[in-house]
RNA sequence: GCCGAAGUGGUGGAAUGGCAUACACGUCGGUCUCAAAAACCGAUGGGCGCAAGCCCGUAAGGGUUCAACUCCCUUCUUCGGCACCA
């Protein structure tokens, strides 16, 4: 008989809502856990990845229940974004509408796959009793200058009509409708993310249970850069050239520099030179191929001569000054020194247009003088000083350090970082999203908000049509007010916040979501965080774990919080596919949880998604393994009706083995292993019979993969109370100790044969039982022993 | 180009110095059945062999070790990130 899944979780999802068994409170004596997985946009339905996502965090809090931990699980939406208001013009209805009719639906969703959530704590963040505190922060922000408005060329993508994050620019193109992104001069808000970015790069070394990688791709946006700046006179005129580089030890084989196309010294350097007309002409066609056509890297290094020349501070060398378009603008000082000998860039282009080339560090072990005329390719490694006038003999990596001090004092240069981190631009010219709290006044200028004025709230009935500038300055009653300082008549910022601003610190908001007093309760949030588990998907790997980490450091200097990082521990889990590829509305190859859920059930989903890859890489789909899933369970709801008074000592003895298998791979997100073993449990069941305690114990084993499945049987084997209620089990050490064990024994790394021993035969005496082993006889008749090793309960290798 | 991860049966995957392929899917065979499905039991890396068994085998090549999927070196491939970063 198969077991009847949809009465089963409807019975025990409509239990546990009514036990409230998931409502966390920061009280008792049990140690707490929070974990969390990152919440949805509320797009109206839940897709593969949102299941395998929660469905790994789910397991995790359900796990940590049973073992006495009091947990937070909470569950929320982040709410505002741009698609909402796509959606609203597409079907003539309002973004909040629609937006709250999704989260209705992706809630039944959830519900539906049984996760233990504090439904109690839900969030969403198009909520005015959230994005109130999203002004409060900003507010703080702007208090202390980190929050800051500049006109700036920003990126605007023409579909969306909007401006974009230099972080949602990816290869030119917007990160949602992949249209070409334009520049366009606006006045827009910035948040002075880089005033934190020597912590943001140094507290990465606190956070020793995130993946590598990510730790990787964070330092890599931070991208930090120790060099000097070092400033070259300009020969004829009073310009001065600044430059940045990581290798100071090479300043003596600098001969040439070379400005950006794009540099602001460039006009006044070549004006009135012979050199003018053509220089111009080179940087127009730079400008044109930057807007037009996709650049490849491997183009040929272009550029001209200026005519004007620059004079090394070090030596008072005159050397030349060029344009090229292989320094770019956006990096470093938009110039640079060329060091040919030890640079390959610069060598190629030294050697493409005949300039002069110096080795200034000599390769440590070459038998003759290095010279510049017989190097193939620039010479980057480590080496001894030559040819640098007060410096020769020492080891670059040393000289390095000494010139930059030098140059510092004798004023030539100043010793610097250079980052890749930039401020992040938040304005955004949509409806649906965090009104800015700012009021323009012609007197008094840009004037915040006043506290006691919060929120300050999106207009219900704001006219939008998806088409050009802010819908919000189209409202009158929302845009004309008075200046809080002058009370003279003043008019409101019209543009949102971006969204990842929302979810910057909605895992603080989850400590105490309906606080009214702060943005959050700091007792309870000193209580659950940090964040012990936080689940989700790599595409957040920097982007939002970097502003996330950001305001946390903020909180930590307002003094709200006592910590310096949010999340302690990161899992990010791996796509799912279909044949390969990311299943997708665009490529058609969607499959809805909802129709195998009514096929199979929730339970049967939440195992194969487990079982079928571990937490981290990818997840292929394979509805034939959901089969397998359903029939595993199918295999385990028979056992109840064939128990047997007594189990035999042997299945006792594995069952323990499997509860401590169990546990270490649970705790250690192996959930694919976890399963493999409790299937083990279940065959072997099948083949000595078990009794009611080992049956329970399958049951509390299973119990945080498949829990409507197990509370059925759980009360099906005469429990009154919820499985929830009972203890993980504990396994037995005296009952896992082999009495016996099975050693292998090699010839030379082969197996020829295998034996029984009791566990604490002495090494003498298994020496004795093996070589009186006959099926050794015929590798051990003609060769003598030279070494005989015994690994203990496991192998023995005979070498002959 | 640089950084990171990975490459194991027909398939998803297991084993992190000690029996390669656990567990599952698929396939084949058996039991039950009038029959089929379901369920249960068994076989299943390749080659040679009636068999006992032997040989080969974890992307390719080399090395360290009594012993290598695992550690080291070289190469190839795939995926992810960054990229003329001075």
């Amino acid at each position: 008989m198969e077991y009847s899944f949809k009465n089963i979780e409807e019975k025990w999802q409509k239990y546990w809502q009514e036990k409230k068994v998931f409502r966390a409170e920061a009280a008792g004596g049990k140690p707490k856990y929070y974990l969390l997985e990152m919440f949805p946009y509320p797009s109206g339905k839940i897709h593969m990845g949102h299941v395998r996502n929660y469905t790994i965090g789910d397991v995790a809090a359900r796990f940590k229940r049973m073992q006495g931990f009091n947990v937070l699980h909470p569950m929320g939406f982040d709410a505002f974004g741009q698609p909402a208001e796509n959606a609203a013009i597409k079907n003539k209805t309002k973004p909040d509408i629609w937006t709250h009719r999704c989260i209705q639906e992706m809630e039944a969703e959830l519900k539906r796959m049984g996760f233990s959530y504090d439904w109690g704590r839900e969030v969403s963040t198009c909520d005015s009793n959230y994005y109130k505190w999203n002004q409060w922060i900003f507010l703080k922000m702007f208090e202390r200058g980190l929050a800051y408005k500049k006109a700036s060329e920003v990126n605007w993508c023409p579909n969306c009509e909007t401006t974009l994050a230099n972080e949602e620019v990816i290869d030119g193109e917007c990160w949602r409708c992949h249209t070409r992104v334009e520049q366009k001069d606006l006045k827009q808000w910035f948040l002075k993310i880089s005033a934190y970015r020597q912590r943001l790069l140094e507290d990465l070394n606190q956070l020793k249970d995130w993946p590598e990688r990510v730790l990787a791709m964070q330092a890599n946006w931070i991208g930090k850069s120790e060099g000097v700046e070092i400033y070259f006179k300009a020969r004829d005129n009073q310009e001065v050239i600044s430059v940045f580089t990581t290798r100071p030890d090479t300043i003596f084989g600098a001969t040439y520099i070379v400005l950006s196309p794009g540099h602001p010294l460039v006009k006044n350097i070549i004006k009135g030179r012979p050199q003018e007309k053509e220089v111009l002409r080179f940087i127009n066609k730079v400008s044109e191929e930057n807007h037009s056509a996709t650049k490849s890297p491997e183009v040929d290094k272009e550029g001209v001569f200026t005519g004007a020349y620059a004079i090394n501070p070090v030596n008072r060398e005159e050397i030349p000054i060029w344009v090229a378009d292989y320094v770019l603008m956006e990096y470093g000082t938009g110039a640079i020194m060329a060091v040919p000998v030890h640079d390959q860039r610069d060598f190629l282009f030294a050697k493409e247009h005949n300039l002069p080339m110096r080795v200034v560090i000599q390769p440590q072990g070459l038998d003759h003088k290095l010279s510049a005329g017989e190097i193939k390719e620039a010479y980057q490694g480590e080496g001894i000083q030559i040819n640098s006038p007060g410096f020769d003999g020492l080891p670059n990596q040393e000289a390095k350090i000494k010139i930059a001090r030098w140059m510092q004092e004798k004023g030539m240069g100043k010793i610097e970082a250079h980052w890749r981190l930039r401020d992040w631009l938040i304005s955004r010219q949509r409806y649906w999203g965090s009104p800015i709290p700012i009021i323009y006044c012609e007197g008094c200028g840009i004037v915040p908000v006043p506290y006691e004025d919060l929120p300050v709230l999106l207009p219900e009935d704001a006219p939008f049509t998806g088409e050009g500038g802010s819908p919000l300055g189209k409202v009158k009653d929302f845009v004309e007010v008075t200046c809080p300082k002058c009370k003279s008549p003043a008019c409101r910022e019209t543009d949102t916040m971006a969204t990842f601003f929302d979810s910057s610190w909605y895992f603080l908001r989850f400590t105490s979501p309906h606080y009214q007093a702060g943005v959050f309760n700091a007792q309870e949030a000193e209580y659950w965080m940090p964040v012990d588990q936080y689940i989700g998907g790599i595409e957040h790997a920097i982007l939002h774990l970097l502003y996330s980490r950001f305001f946390t450091k903020f909180f930590q200097d307002l003094g709200l919080v006592d910590f310096n990082e949010p999340f302690k521990r990161l899992l990010t889990q791996g796509m799912v596919l279909k044949e390969g590829e990311v299943m997708s509305k665009s490529r058609g190859n969607v499959v809805d949880p909802d129709a195998i859920i009514n096929k199979y059930g929730a339970d049967t989903l939440r195992l194969f998604m487990l079982f079928a890859a571990p937490p981290e890489t990818e997840l292929e789909w394979d509805e034939r393994g959901i089969e397998g899933a359903y029939k595993f369970l199918n295999r385990v709801w028979r056992i109840q009706d064939n128990l047997k008074s007594k189990a035999s000592p042997q299945l006792v003895r594995f069952t323990h083995k499997i509860i401590k298998k169990v546990s270490e791979d649970i705790e250690g997100f192996k959930f694919n292993t976890a399963i493999a073993s409790l299937m083990e449990l279940v065959n072997a069941i099948y083949q000595t019979g078990a009794d009611k305690e080992v049956f329970m114990d399958l049951i509390l084993l299973l119990c945080p993969i498949a829990p409507h499945f197990c509370e059925e049987l759980w009360q099906a084997c005469g429990n009154k109370e919820s499985v929830l209620k009972a203890q993980w089990p504990r396994y037995n050490p005296d009952l896992i100790i082999d009495e016996t064990v099975t050693l292998v024994i090699q010839i030379n790394g082969k197996v020829r044969s295998r034996i029984e021993v009791p566990a604490d035969t002495e090494e003498a005496r298994l020496k004795e039982i093996v070589l009186s082993d006959d099926k050794l006889k015929p590798w051990l008749k003609d060769s003598p022993i030279k070494n005989f090793i015994i690994v203990p309960k496991r192998l023995v290798n005979i070498v002959v």
